[in-house]
DNA sequence: TAAATACAAAATGTATACAATATATCGCGG
DNA sequence: CCGCGATATATTGTATACATTTTGTATTTA
């Protein structure tokens, strides 16, 4: 066993990071960093490398003077994100197929595991987690320094738009998460069998269902009441 | 004019920036903390956050307890860089195409301006940096959040890669700077036009001139000589 | 009453001193 | 002479104290 316990920074990272993914700390918190420090029983000088590495990733923003916040989600968000994650990451399981190490795919077969328990139990968060330790695996696999801080990014956002709809959307939800997982199990046969043709055509089919989901809960079908008979 | 003076920080990040871009920091090289800060009259703290902006932004590594290193370029960066680059630009330019403020379109011919200025005198570190400008004015154009990091990096390895070759190259160097101005050109018509299916076709059009250029300063013809002949 | 200004409190930014860790040097033994 | 290990040196990491800036509040004035 060779985990050398991970330092009070490291700690502190993985806290925030966890906590922005699951909305645990919503877009746009600020970040007290003399209560944070006191937490973790770090003081602020580390505290804060770890503020600059965080915002590096993706995960924060820094404001000269200002502290900290979780970086926002605006409302050209959901734009950018459709515009640019199906290209990036079509490319990143086409590279993935092609470079994936064995023990890399041992892992991301692990992390399906973990997925497939999250969905059965109700864990909304636990299930974004997981569900970004496997697209993460997938980047790693593709092993390309310049797409991967691209794709993290978008792992971000992806975490956090789908805690956004799952929480809030009804029916159909089960349907959608099962044929997630089905994406999941036929992109690893993808990346086990090298084909690459395939696992770029699955990376499209899976942000298809991502847009579908969202699209529904976005604009749903109106409410069919007459206007202004509302207040009895 | 509304020039507030830039904080040591921000010239100490600027020069490590350009320091890297023009190789007068060569990748791998070392960065010692005690002996810059007494050069740009920081103190460690401050000095060490800029490190860790960097660091996020692809211009340095940090490895835990072994200080800031430029960072590398390694045997596989070549190949990583042509399969990403024209995919990436060719959405940036794209992108750029269908956003740009007219405020950018300015910036940009401002941009150009420099590069041409820069190709008549032989300065390549400055070729280099104003050619550096004018892309990255391009991703500010895009305005895609999830674009921009991964272009970011790759407009940084290109101008590490165009300062190594430039600087090697004999004969033919001119014909190519020169046709990469025309792109120039050619790019903010078609971003003025709006055109994003042309911007697009000399986005690739450019990268194909890169990678011709890079090709054959890799595989150079052969020197015909016997085998052996040369210890006179 | 509303706006503006001055003051107070809080939070961020920086410097310096100290602790921990990595690297280099020297001495010893094989 | 080479390799190993211990000590010394240098460098990185952390804590704390201080300076600066921002933000909130109260008071004054139109």
């Amino acid at each position: 066993m060779n985990k050398p316990t991970p330092s009070p920074k490291d700690q502190l990272a993985d806290h925030l990071r966890q906590g922005v993914l699951t909305l645990a700390l919503p877009p746009g918190a600020d970040l007290d960093e003399v209560r944070l420090s006191e937490e973790f029983g770090l003081s602020r000088t580390p505290l804060r490398e770890v503020f600059r590495a965080l915002a590096g990733e993706g995960y924060l923003d820094l404001r000269a003077g200002r502290g900290a916040r979780v970086s926002d989600m605006s409302m050209t968000t959901l734009r950018d994100f459709f515009l640019a994650a199906p290209m990036i990451y079509a490319a990143v399981l086409r590279l993935a197929a092609q470079n994936a190490t064995q023990s890399q795919i041992t892992a991301l077969k692990a992390a399906q595991t973990q997925f497939e328990a999250a969905l059965h139990s109700d864990n909304t968060a636990q299930r974004a987690l997981a569900n970004n330790r496997f697209h993460d695996i997938t980047g790693e696999m593709a092993q390309n320094t310049y797409l991967l801080p691209s794709f993290k990014r978008l792992l971000i956002d992806h975490a956090r738009i789908a805690m956004t709809f799952y929480n809030a959307q009804t029916g159909r939800q089960d349907d959608d998460t099962e044929t997630a997982s089905q994406h999941h199990h036929a992109m690893i046969n993808a990346i086990i069998a090298r084909d690459a043709d395939t696992a770029e055509d699955l990376a499209h089919a899976h942000w298809q269902l991502s847009r579908g989901h969202i699209e529904r809960f976005v604009m749903p079908g109106a409410l069919d009441l007459p206007l202004g008979a509302s207040h009895n």
